[in-house]
DNA sequence: TGGAACCGACCGACCGTTCGGTTTACTGTA
DNA sequence: TACAGTAAACCGAACGGTCGGTCGGTTCCA
């Protein structure tokens, strides 16, 4: 009653609501191999009234890889806004938080981790994601460099198979089968400090 | 010489000199998202010969994953023949030799990695891979068993995140550019069991 | 000279998208 | 309470184009 006129009248899809439907079939069935027919049998309306509330197919790649973007680009700009923690502390976090993030907003960052480049928009999400791949990195060298990491592993070769790990995990995690966001966070970040050797 | 009549001969396509460039295609632009058009530009000769060598699109597909699958199941018996080391080690052997298959057999294995189950032959590929992850989930799972692991991981998350990670190499590894094969697969190694902090 | 390798033309099916029109849900007026 | 007006939501039919695949040949070489 405070927002909107919206919220009393369900049945009917807004933009976003569609997009919550169709990155679910992008994610099941890959982008390409999605048609807007494969879209509205999903949704339940016809392929023509999906035009109704969004331009075209790209237009849904573009919003759903957008929202993971911004959120993953958000919660970096928060942790460099953040006074100085040690820089191992950081990397930490930046560990924990990518999880975090990557749970939550699971469909999303699912597609963008799936993008191959073969159109405009395609080619725009992969150019935003790898600034993000780069922010992270600095994290992980600033704390190489600061002497707090192992020095017989490359950190630009570190960064990447952390975060390849993080990434991974949208392979396989379910939100009602898995643990919660936190508790999966937290294995990730243990396994890549301190390794799954027994100490 | 020693081999077949082949070798000579060159300029000509054989269904497996076939398979490499349509696996490349595949990797870059997405399985759906190639056309037999592009496959037949890479190739330099047209769409209708191509199915002089195979008897189509998915053929090729099929190959190319089985090609990934056979060298990750061999690879696996080897280890599973061989005398019984720790068990630990067992784990060791068997993260540092999926990182050298999957850098040997790159594009195979990526490919495999990226099929989503559409078709039929994808989901064949999708339940072989399975049981080979299976496998490798055992592995870690035995060395938990003998206590070799930390307690405080399950040994199944343990396991999805440590071949997630193993797997995220295919994301950006390109063998010119790029460490040697031992060198990638000792890096994983050291992190996955003694982790990134220094000590 | 026979088979392997290849080609150009073509097929029906399906693709993403458009369009004209209908239904639905809500509003202001009486 | 009744009803006309309106815009959003939706639909069926069809568009031009591209898809994977077929077919009847021609070229090449051992």
């Amino acid at each position: 009653m405070s927002t909107e006129t919206a919220a009393s009248r369900r049945t009917t899809y807004t933009p976003d609501s569609l997009l919550e439907v169709a990155v679910a079939v992008f994610n099941e069935r890959g982008y390409d191999g999605t048609s807007m027919e494969d879209l509205a049998r999903a949704a339940g309306i016809t392929k023509s009234s999906i035009y109704h509330h969004v331009k075209g197919k790209e237009e849904l790649l573009e919003r759903g890889v957008n929202r993971a973007l911004d959120a993953l680009n958000g919660s970096l700009d928060e942790m460099e806004a953040l006074p100085d923690a040690g820089e191992l502390d950081r990397v930490e976090q930046a560990v924990f938080r990518a999880v975090q993030i990557l749970v939550e907003e699971l469909p999303y960052v699912t597609l963008l981790l799936r993008v191959r480049g073969n159109t405009e928009a395609e080619r725009a999400a992969q150019d935003r994601r790898r600034e993000i791949d780069r922010r992270l990195a600095g994290f992980v060298e600033r704390a190489a460099d600061a002497g707090a990491l192992r020095a017989d592993v490359d950190p630009h070769l570190a960064s990447r198979l952390v975060f390849g790990m993080v990434n991974s995990v949208a392979e396989w995690y379910r939100p009602q089968r898995d643990l919660a966001a936190d508790d999966v966070a937290a294995a990730v970040t243990r396994l890549v400090f301190d390794g799954l050797r027994r100490r």
